[in-house]
DNA sequence: ATTATCTATAGATCTATAGATAATGC
DNA sequence: ATTATCTATAGATCTATAGATAATGC
């Protein structure tokens, strides 16, 4: 019937609508968390079953296995950013607006932080994953062109189509990148946790890229907004002489 | 006696120098082949000791655990990385010296893309690894700085300060996330193996990062330089219409 | 004596299923 | 009847060690 494979079709079956087997979402909502906590790796079926206080039995009565579970989440972070990159219809961009995007797309990584912890994994072991997470890139790719391409438009950035290309793919693999450089270069194990102020590093990091192409107009307010997310010095140190 | 702990210590022991003891090389180099071609993940003590056709106890013999052979080739990465990013003494830099150290660097994060990989699962779970990498990316980034600053210095971009640390930070991201960018967006099942233009892709994307500081003078030079490692259209496709 | 290697194995998981039982919905 | 849940368990690994041999270096 369908034309795609089904291997993930999920079991709500005659179910009214969202009501009911709140264990299917739990199970969902106790493996998101416990994955962004220790890592998809580092959890087992058994781990999410054992945290829900349910039978191993009963979860893979809900799930054929973690990579459904794993499948069900990615769907769920898919809408999500998709929902955010959206152009508004019949406006201009604002310098705001380009805030509003990076707030909700990090925002979103943080919440689903351990899909690109471990991305390559995932995908590998699960090409429909893999084929609907390329698709899922190409959307984000055009959609965050248009951005700058509105950008453009909108007088803000003097880029040309060329520019535009280089730098939506720039900006891609910076801000799904981020979280992991944070977690492998930044974090001191006393400090073990991201603080917001890390996290939204990053803000400032894809501002860098497009300063150069500010046009005059906008150049000021836009590094006024970007100086809002600047991070204090003392987490980018560089060979500090008498550290320690 | 030593300051630090001493758990990765090796077992080299009274060996004369660099002979003997194939054993432990064979199974560094045998390591680093699996794992780069499967993933650490996927590669068991068992797996390495079979590849060799040792028994995993003659392994173990050699390393304390696959923690201390992961610990091993980090090393080898890390040298074979800061052997690269030097200054030349004596001389300013040219524009043929900015693709010397990216070819270098690629190459190097190519041999030992098993890292980048799993990268967070590997320093979470070996503080002492951690501890070194953190360092080894601190001084990374002051070489690459000191690499901006000398293409400042010979009139080939125009940066200030503040620009230079923001490129750097954007270079090193860029440059470690992009073989998995590759396998996990560009990569199709068909296509399994990166080819070498695609994994050349890398240096036009950070020529990208700079070409909008490039001075009048050199600016022509460096875009044709560029233009060299230009990918194909293919593989950056912006949602094809009328694609399959 | 020391170094290198093998065999065998304990102990800890994990995944995924079969089969029984309980709860629900008409 | 159907849906949800549990118990128990087979089968497959993996890691890491103990203890026995073999090979080497003085």
């Amino acid at each position: 019937m369908n034309t795609s494979t089904d291997s993930h079709k999920t079991r709500t079956g005659t179910r009214p609508q969202g009501q009911k087997s709140s264990t299917r979402e739990r199970i969902l909502a106790a493996s998101l968390s416990l994955f962004n906590e220790q890592g998809e790796r580092s959890v087992s079926t058994n781990h999410i079953a054992a945290h829900l206080q349910i039978s191993p039995g009963n979860l893979y009565y809900h799930f054929k296995n973690k990579q459904a579970i794993i499948f069900a989440l990615f769907e769920q972070y898919q809408q999500r950013v998709l929902g955010i990159l959206e152009i508004p219809a019949g406006r201009t961009l604002q310098p705001q607006d380009k805030l509003h995007y990076l707030q909700g797309v990090f925002k979103g990584l943080w919440d689903y932080r351990f899909l690109h912890r471990d991305m390559e994994h995932l995908l590998l072991a699960d090409p429909e994953l893999h084929r609907h997470y390329r698709d899922f890139f190409r959307t984000c790719q055009s959609r965050v062109e248009a951005i700058f391409r509105g950008l453009g438009a909108a007088g803000i950035l003097n880029v040309s189509e060329d520019d535009i290309s280089g730098l939506a793919l720039n900006t891609w693999i910076i801000v799904t990148s981020w979280f992991s450089f944070l977690r492998c270069n930044l974090l001191s194990d006393e400090a073990g946790t991201i603080s917001p102020e890390l996290l939204q590093g990053g803000i400032y990091q894809v501002f860098t890229l497009e300063r150069p192409y500010l046009t005059d107009e906008y150049r000021d307010e836009m590094i006024a907004l970007q100086q809002r997310y600047m991070p204090r010095p003392s987490w980018l140190v560089h060979d500090p002489a008498g550290g320690e």
